[in-house]
DNA sequence: CCGAATTATTTTAAGTTTAAAATATCTCCA
DNA sequence: TGGAGATATTTTAAACTTAAAATAATTCGG
């Protein structure tokens, strides 16, 4: 499976190549580029639209959705791990929301140390509301893309996914391939 | 070309099928949820490699990769625009790089409203490592993924980029089909 | 049952980010 | 050439965000 490397470049290959540090990282890199890009049109877009048409943030808006999905309710960690952000920027957002009557919190029954928070009925009408403008935003967004690109995309982005999950939740302290118990990397 | 709409899914479909606010969005919809945890995922592990490595944040490190890409220097609005951020946001971020000597600013010349900012010294070595060490982490992160998976994606999000790109640069006010003039959408 | 380790949340400080208003300069055409 | 409109940047206020330390409560092995 590491035997091709480099397939498709018509520079030299060393017996180095697979010496991490001096692989060589431009398709990785170019596609990385063009996923950020194309993340940040979007969520710009998606973003200006909230504020525009709902006067709504869209971290509030992201929170919001997790919430709806959740009719029992979600812990502040819940969110936090859902939302993939910190816990202390769940603390406040959630405590904005509560302030505008958008979601309200509970203790959690079982532990005192947790509370249990869920929209109220005036934040599931507002959500709902948002919810379906967002969609038809989104399916205008990706009006290019046919089903069969998406279904691609799809795949692949699952492929991605874990791919990423795997090294990020692997062992921390490895800039290497993280089989290797060895470390003789150029550092810099 | 719109024929074939709700194909696969065995619900009726009415006439109004092609009214906005109505139509099926579901795939889109899911299709952007994961581009933006594979996204999430992949710039919270870069997030935090940078810190802990190179004890940096990564929107400067995004702001050092552009000046790297041009060594004439950039106007604070080429780095807004290039980064897709707001133009306040830029004028912090370089202030503060600025204190850390690791941009400096002069005057555009030409044009006493802008000035250029480029990498000092300093900061040009700076990037240099965290750049190699950047390409390897990414490399890895997407180490899951072929050739050929590269490809497809590259072309995939570079299809999706234009689409999204169409949508919004194109007139501000329509949630609708962008093409026509009508507006008796369900608003909420 | 006790205390060490873990987990859930909050707090704090600093930095990032946006939108909108304010400045300053430039362009261009009537 | 005068000024209206466009462009570049800064400022402001508020919100968002993170990392790290601090609290509080739970779990669990001995």
């Amino acid at each position: 499976m590491e035997e091709l490397v480099n397939e498709g470049f018509p520079e030299a290959i060393d017996a180095e190549t697979r010496v991490q540090g001096s692989g060589d990282h431009r398709a990785e890199l170019r596609l990385w580029l063009r996923m950020l890009t194309c993340t940040n049109l979007i969520e710009n877009e998606i973003r200006s639209l909230l504020r525009t048409r709902f006067d709504v943030t869209l971290p509030r808006f992201d929170l919001m959705a997790q919430l709806e999905k959740a009719p029992d309710g979600l812990t502040l960690g819940d969110l936090s791990r859902r939302m993939m952000v910190s816990a202390g920027n769940v603390t406040g957002l959630v405590e904005r929301l509560v302030q505008d009557g958008i979601v309200e919190r509970r203790p959690a029954p079982g532990d005192r140390r947790s509370s249990l928070v869920s929209l109220t009925a005036r934040g599931r009408a507002s959500f709902e509301t948002m919810a379906a403008a967002h969609a038809d935003w989104v399916a205008d967004l990706f009006g290019g893309l046919d089903a069969g690109d998406i279904d691609t995309l799809m795949a692949l982005l699952a492929k991605a996914k874990s791919s990423a999950r795997e090294v990020a939740d692997g062992p921390p302290q490895l800039s290497q391939n993280a089989t290797l118990p060895k470390k003789d990397t150029a550092d810099g």
